[in-house]
DNA sequence: CTCGACAATATTGCCAACAATAATTCCACA
DNA sequence: TGTGGAATTATTGTTGGCAATATTGTCGAG
């Protein structure tokens, strides 16, 4: 192992992005903030070049844009664009869901269907959205373990950047998350029984409405 | 192309991308392959910054696998990586092409209807394979275009990329050709009558059928 | 007082040299 | 003659500085 000489271990591009799109996600960095290379490369320690790479990927992800000679400030969603996540989100996790069912094995469902039960809806009703908003991570985290792709984990890794503060919005208008926990609790009883193309119906059923949701309250989220 | 000393204006990061993905589609450059920086820096006479950004993409975008130290090499597709891909290309292309169908006016499909038709039938019944190839390409491109969404734009690139090679091996196996133009014509029928949901089941079986082909021939091709 | 041109400043883009590390070669020795 | 190992070489990773460009501040004319 190193000498006692404790360097700091520096982060790496990767890790700096990481970081970064957190933020973004979370919206601690608000769309249209200019990135300050030098300012992110002090706060972490790193090099200018570090940062620069970190960049180029989240503008590879589409969350960030560069402006030549001006710098990087966070994207801005269009409401178009939204919709158009809607669309991506509908047929992935749709497919996500089918090959996770056809994959797990007996019983791996079972916990989830009783934390999204009768106990979640009364939660909901008292107004907790957010051992919720929990709950629908912890599903999606399993159903994308089991669907068993890499690149379907990649692609809803981008969607989801883009999706989670939507998804969020959403949740939290009045009526959606007491819908949106019915809606997944039949679908983890489809999916429980093996039956897949349900399964996949519902997922995308799920999206429809949450998409539906937001148009009619549109003015209300942006 | 001038091989002087003139002020040829030097290749963007995104151009030295774009041109290096097209190799890698092609197959020019092999799987396993090395890339050099210095090598493709001097070629396109640009820096060596410049071919670290691309080949900086190119991993993002899973072209390449970079190991620290040792170089990148063209990412290599593993056989259950290939069948992840169908499974992605099912659905999002399925998307593409209900919403081209909803979205594209009276017409729009007329041409490509007669050029994929029995006229293309019988160049692929006389080996012209490439001719069906340039047409699919046109196909999915206006689909894209109709589709007017540029997350599926830019997923479809991303999935592509890895599919285009393999894509054209499928059509080469024996009777493919044949058959996927049976199916794009019926799809187009269905595009141009406006009829969505059946457009969209066409396409899907399109992707499913070319999956069973390959299942079938794997041993042909790997 | 407002507007436009011009200088000052700050920030990104780019490059070349340097350091670190893995692959290769060559030689001593069993 | 085959093998272990050290020196050599080739290639990537990193850093700092310089050039290019947009933004901000300033001054003067109308």
């Amino acid at each position: 192992m190193t000498p006692t000489v404790e360097k700091t271990k520096a982060a790496s591009a990767g890790e700096v992005m990481n970081e970064l799109r957190a933020r973004i996600s979370r919206q601690d960095l608000q769309p249209g903030q200019r990135i300050q290379e030098v300012q992110v490369a002090t706060e972490f320690g790193v090099s200018r070049t570090r940062v620069r790479d970190a960049l180029g990927m989240l503008e590879q992800r589409g969350l960030i844009e560069r402006i030549p000679n001006r710098g990087a400030v966070v994207a801005r969603l269009e409401p178009k664009e939204v919709f158009e996540i809607f669309d991506v989100r509908e047929v992935l996790e749709g497919l996500a869901v089918r090959l996770a069912t056809l994959n797990a094995p007996a019983g791996t469902w079972d916990d989830l269907i009783e934390t999204l039960g009768p106990a979640m809806a009364e939660k909901i009703e008292a107004g907790d959205i957010e051992s919720y908003l929990e709950a629908l991570d912890e599903l999606r985290e399993r159903t994308l373990l089991w669907a068993d792709s890499a690149h379907i984990s990649n692609f809803m890794g981008l969607v989801l950047d883009k999706a989670r503060v939507i998804a969020r919005r959403v949740t939290l208008l009045p009526g959606r998350a007491k819908e949106g926990r019915e809606l997944h609790h039949r679908m983890l009883l489809h999916m429980a029984a093996g039956e897949a193309a349900e399964a996949e119906r519902c997922k995308r059923q799920i999206v429809q409405t949450a998409r539906t949701c937001l148009e009619r309250y549109q003015n209300l989220v942006f």
